[in-house]
DNA sequence: AATTTATGTCAGCCATGTTGACATATATGC
DNA sequence: GCATATATGTCAACATGGCTGACATAAATT
């Protein structure tokens, strides 16, 4: 139980320092990974994933295209949304991020062993509610 | 990855509600869990855990004894000290706030199965910082 | 007696969540 | 084609829970 406190303590702990020195904080982590990890999303998806209000995304996200780590046009089928896309320099923040936080699992899956690891996913995967908003983008926005 | 956040996500997400009954948040669950967990526990060793600055815990550890979930009282050895306990009250508070992501987490168990639990707990546990801050009292605080 | 340690407190700042109200552009239904 | 719904944005105000800095007190330690 507390394991995944502390499991998700350490595991913000550096990118939050790495962001600390752009001005940055969790909040436009969380957004520059999910845009990374479904380029063309919506603003609507965006916030189903992050379960947060659009005004406090609007905050995050506002200052993220500001600053060029993510460009934003209009969809293709519905000119009302605003898919997000990161740029290069928002490839590069996340990836550097990323880089980091990957480190530390790939040391924890080599301390725990593969079969461990096939444990760790099976249940994490079960924790949260039922379907998930994982990679099931099939019901929602198949935009541009 | 994301899983872990997903992870985190729903299983603070009914916890929160309950506390927000209460006109708690989740910095008084985290405060609740870990005395819960760590009777007479003293002050330092609890910002050790929380890595938060006194401060931060004055505030709401001060609202948890004001409101009679936790009672302090000096501890015999270093009077000096704040041993920290839960009240009646707050162990049924905390049971009510534990039961529930115990539910959760049976339920992941039970999908997932045994030898998947095991890799669960194994992984997470190399996640964090090396020594960790989990049942490793032996540097600090052998209080009352 | 001097210093260090454990704790508390006051005051103010910042990030990031919230609600509510309202605006605009586009899509959709009748 | 107009009425309405949807996708998004924006303004304003507020709450929570981090933070820093400064200072206070009691007890332990040297």
């Amino acid at each position: 139980m507390e394991l995944l406190f502390f499991a998700y303590r350490d595991f913000t702990g550096r990118p939050d320092e790495i962001l600390a020195e752009f001005g940055l904080g969790r909040a436009h982590h969380r957004v520059l990974y999910f845009v990374g990890r479904n380029p063309q999303i919506n603003v609507n998806a965006l916030l189903n994933i992050l379960r947060i209000t659009k005004q406090s995304l609007s905050r995050v996200l506002g200052r993220l295209v500001g600053q060029g780590y993510i460009i934003q046009h209009p969809g293709k089928k519905d000119r009302r949304q605003r898919l997000l896309e990161l740029t290069e320099k928002g490839v590069n923040l996340e990836h550097r991020l990323f880089n980091n936080q990957q480190t530390r699992l790939a040391r924890a899956y080599r301390l725990a062993g593969p079969s461990a690891v096939e444990g760790f996913w099976q249940v994490l995967t079960d924790i949260p509610d039922r379907p998930s908003s994982v990679k099931k983008p099939s019901e929602k926005q198949e935009e541009s």
